[in-house]
DNA sequence: GATCTGGCTATAGTTTTGTAAAGTCAGTAG
DNA sequence: CTACTGACTTTACAAAACTATAGCCAGATC
């Protein structure tokens, strides 16, 4: 069951997204696997270079590729910081961009544990109580939305 | 601001999310760009072979090794079905499994929305009275989580 | 029975994303 | 002054994703 299409748009024939549209301009940023990676890894709390690259599990060449880009479009701040010993160390920082990715890390990981695990997966996410968490499409108020009211028009 | 880690969890030198990550397994399934594009296409009420290369832009080759990957983990249903004129035809239906991606792909839509584009993007999605809606971290009864009140924990 | 059409498949090449292993570089510890 | 360490960079290569172009095939239509 599709999304309601508003008026012309329900012609899709006549129109296609383009690449003004956010999701693949979204896509253009964090499309990688091991972009999603490194963002669950910062979720966790993981700062430094090394550990990105050692908790990703992927090379040193390809975590400095993808953080470099991540700073550069604003998803992370490199932050000095001062280790107990040793010289002034940079951290990788998740900026509020960075933070409002969460919905969509947390939605495959809710995804991946529904139809991809044979239990309810490794890790949950719950709430102070304990309680689990979803990742849920809401109106204004907090009152979730099912698909089949979702309506799509144009701006 | 990192999500709270539980006990063990925290130590993060101690552990790695290791290949049994819902998120790492998610990816490994819906982690590229033309997949999500193809998602976005099946939610805008694309069926047809034909309509998911246009639409997407992507070749013929591209969509066909794509779309058989989704068929294949059960996120599509290929369904006959009786064009007004010619033979049988096969159209490109979501399953429940493919339904529950929704999420994620408004997710990166709204997250797009918000950081990517110079207005509110191309496209809205609203609810029946035309409010617009958000992907949002919820409890059970459906009120908001804030990430600091996140935590994670061994299932 | 020849032609057309939607839905693919095949071949060959490019780009992007990744690996592996080594090297660089700026300090601080000794 | 030398060695060490964390954070990269470099070089060379491999794999995955994607492109462009062409061809194939099962039926309907004519």
């Amino acid at each position: 069951m599709p999304l309601n299409m508003d008026g012309p748009l329900s012609d899709l024939g006549s129109w296609t997204a383009g690449d003004r549209c956010s999701i693949a301009r979204a896509l253009s940023v964090v499309g990688t696997r091991s972009t999603m990676l490194i963002l669950r890894e910062a979720f966790y709390g993981t700062t430094r270079f090394d550990d990105f690259s050692r908790r990703v599990g992927i090379t040193d060449a390809a975590s400095a590729a993808r953080l470099k880009e991540l700073v550069d479009v604003g998803i992370f701040v490199k932050q000095p910081y001062r280790p107990d010993k040793g010289r002034t160390r940079y951290e990788y920082i998740l900026t509020k961009m960075g933070e409002d990715l969460l919905p969509v890390v947390l939605g495959l990981m809710q995804w991946g544990d529904e139809y991809l695990q044979d239990d309810d997966g490794p890790l949950n996410v719950v709430d102070a109580q304990g309680n689990p968490v979803h990742v849920r499409i809401t109106d204004d108020d907090g009152s979730e939305v099912p698909i089949n009211e979702l309506r799509v028009r144009i701006a």
